[in-house]
DNA sequence: CGTATTTGACCAGCGC
DNA sequence: GCGCTGGTCAAATACG
């Protein structure tokens, strides 16, 4: 926006630059002048003042000085008014620009402040608008709500003020379309009292029905009498939905940050290559599973199924993955038979679906709920799981497509979404920026007018509230392309974008969280696995505990054991009294 | 020795 | 009813 801005206004791009020394002391440096050659410079002499001699303008004015005194003797007069007058011009073009900089400065900041305060009245509009009907049990939580955004950065002078905190609904919606423009406009609520998945006595009946009805364990443990296991009790097996995540990767699992055990593994039809099963260890009566595969017709791609809803505090490195899951999964149940009554959610007359998944509140619209139709959302015992498939693994060269090439198809038996997100066919990080080298205009580059992707995001942003436009406007539900754009405007959707897109940079690419947490920005409140996720991590690497039997496996990484909450409220009763995992009680 | 993984057995659902 | 398949269990084994 900045940088557009600038552009239009003042005829040249002002290149600002901010350096981050090794050290990890920032110096901002200020560098204005054009990046065209092409265009007039702003001063004549400039470059010299900044290439020849490598020191302040000041300096060189002295220096002048110092020669026309030390010459005065020798020299002619002639000479001396020469030198004279080429130093007074010199000053005054020094003189004119430094103004003008000035100048520039000052009017940029003004339509810098002039935009930020039209940014918080619409956040503000935006707020205050009646979509807060499915919010009634929540509000008195609200100070904990925390609107993730990518392309926002704690240090980013927009996002200083809390009012940014305020979710912004619908319009911001329709930037999950336009590259980096991924606003994360679920609600999400940090945990109280550790009950990301296990809801604090104050949370809503609703949120545990809906965490019930995520809840793993399918009805066959029903019958397996597991004394103490109230959750596994209480199930609905016909909500549970899957999340499926395709990562190009060279390990035999994905990190995700969360401790898995492995219970099973099967030779599926299909795929030669064996189906492993995995239980989630972080807690003993946790409920998720997940399932991981190599696709059979390409290896190098890691299919990841996930199952099921924590029920205890994540680790922090863990929240991404988590999050994206529940969201698509929230996705998935809230179009597809929320209400349990009825497939169509039209029927349901809220307006407003609240999930409370990984202690994160999720809603979504009514219009949403229409645009997740799912055309066989079964009720039946049978597998008939919703599947939603995100698939990072697409290949595209255009880093400004990251999120353009969406496609969602419906198996004749499973209802199923698959979220398509293109990325660099030539690394196993699906995320082209995560493999840029880190030269230091890219690091920490919060003031950066070069941040493109993030102008487009408040430039859409502005233009499409400036403009009112409605959501979009649901299509048919029976259609592939209806799903698909119902997909990308679906708040829910955007959060499990960028849930997914914080779970792979960060765990593929290791120790570099931080920079991207500093490159990318996330909101006001750092996304988790940014500044967070375990540096021990593999770089470039999912890590493994099936094919290779390194050290570093996903399973044991203590490191990254950074917990919301330390709490740990829910029964302590075991399902399996036997379970090696009893010792999961560590993380407490 | 404790813990995690492996792997064959077992169970349930589904289709024929 | 039978076979196939997916999913889970649990004893055996491996590992630190």
């Amino acid at each position: 926006m900045e940088a557009a801005l600038i552009k239009s206004g003042y005829g040249g791009v002002v290149k600002e630059e901010k350096r981050v020394e090794s050290s990890g002391n920032e110096e901002i440096v200020l560098k204005f002048g054009y990046e065209d050659d092409n265009l007039k410079p702003l001063s004549p002499n400039r470059k010299d003042l900044n290439r020849d001699k490598q020191m302040p303008v000041i300096s060189k004015m002295e220096r002048s000085s110092v020669e026309l005194n030390s010459r005065a003797s020798s020299s002619t007069q002639k000479d001396q008014d020469d030198e004279l007058e080429s130093a007074k011009a010199e000053m005054g073009e020094v003189r004119e620009e430094n103004q003008r900089l000035k100048m520039y400065l000052d009017r940029i900041m003004k339509d810098y402040k002039n935009l930020q305060n039209q940014f918080y009245d619409i956040v503000q509009q935006e707020a205050k608008k009646p979509t807060n009907t499915a919010k009634i049990h929540r509000e008195s939580e609200e100070p904990e709500l925390v609107s993730l955004s990518l392309g926002r950065t704690s240090s980013d002078p927009i996002l200083k003020d809390d009012k940014y905190k305020i979710p912004s609904k619908g319009k911001e919606n329709e930037k999950g379309k336009e590259g980096l423009t991924l606003g994360l406009d679920s609600k999400f609520k940090l945990i109280k009292t550790g009950p990301s998945m296990n809801p604090s006595p104050e949370n809503s009946l609703e949120e545990v029905k809906e965490e019930v009805r995520e809840s793993w364990p399918p009805q066959k443990n029903l019958k397996t009498v597991r004394s103490g296991d109230d959750e596994v009790s209480q199930q609905n097996p016909a909500k549970r939905a899957r999340v499926s995540v395709r990562v190009r990767c060279d390990t035999p699992t994905m990190n995700d940050g969360c401790q898995w055990r492995k219970y099973g593994q099967k030779i599926a039809k299909g795929n030669p290559c064996p189906r492993a099963y995995y239980r989630c260890t972080v807690a003993p009566s946790c409920p998720v599973r997940k399932q991981v595969q190599r696709c059979a017709e390409d290896m190098s791609i890691l299919i990841t199924t996930y199952e099921g809803t924590h029920n205890h505090p994540l680790p922090v490195s863990a929240t991404a993955m988590a999050s994206t899951t529940s969201a698509a999964a929230s996705m998935l149940m809230s179009g597809s038979s929320s209400s349990g009554s009825s497939p169509n959610p039209a029927a349901g007359g809220t307006a407003t679906t609240a999930a409370d998944l990984h202690g994160l509140n999720f809603y979504l619209s009514d219009n949403s709920r229409k645009l997740f139709y799912l055309p066989n959302p079964t009720l039946s015992s049978s597998p008939s799981y919703p599947t939603i498939t995100l698939d990072l693994t697409s290949t595209s060269s255009s880093s400004s497509s990251h999120f353009t090439k969406i496609s969602s198809n419906f198996p004749p038996r499973y209802a199923s979404t698959n979220l398509n997100f293109s990325s660099l066919e030539s690394n196993p990080l699906p995320i082209s920026w995560s493999t840029q080298p880190y030269n230091k205009n890219q690091l920490g580059s919060d003031l950066s007018f070069e941040r493109q992707p993030q102008e487009s995001f408040y430039q859409s942003y502005m233009q499409k509230n400036s403009s009112h436009t409605p959501p979009q406007q649901s299509p048919p539900p029976d259609t592939i392309a209806a799903a698909t754009k119902a997909i990308t405007s679906d708040p829910s959707f955007q959060s499990a974008l960028a849930a997914a897109l914080t779970s792979i940079i960060g765990g593929a690419g290791g120790g570099n969280g931080d920079k991207f947490g500093q490159n990318l920005n996330l909101g006001h409140e750092p996304f988790p696995v940014f500044n967070n996720f375990p540096s021990t991590s593999n770089a470039n690497k999912c890590s493994s505990s099936y094919l290779n039997r390194s050290p570093s496996t996903t399973n044991s990484q203590p490191g990254s054991l950074m917990f919301l909450q330390p709490s740990f409220p829910f029964p302590t009763s075991k399902s399996k009294s036997t379970s090696p995992n009893d010792n999961s009680d560590h993380i407490i």
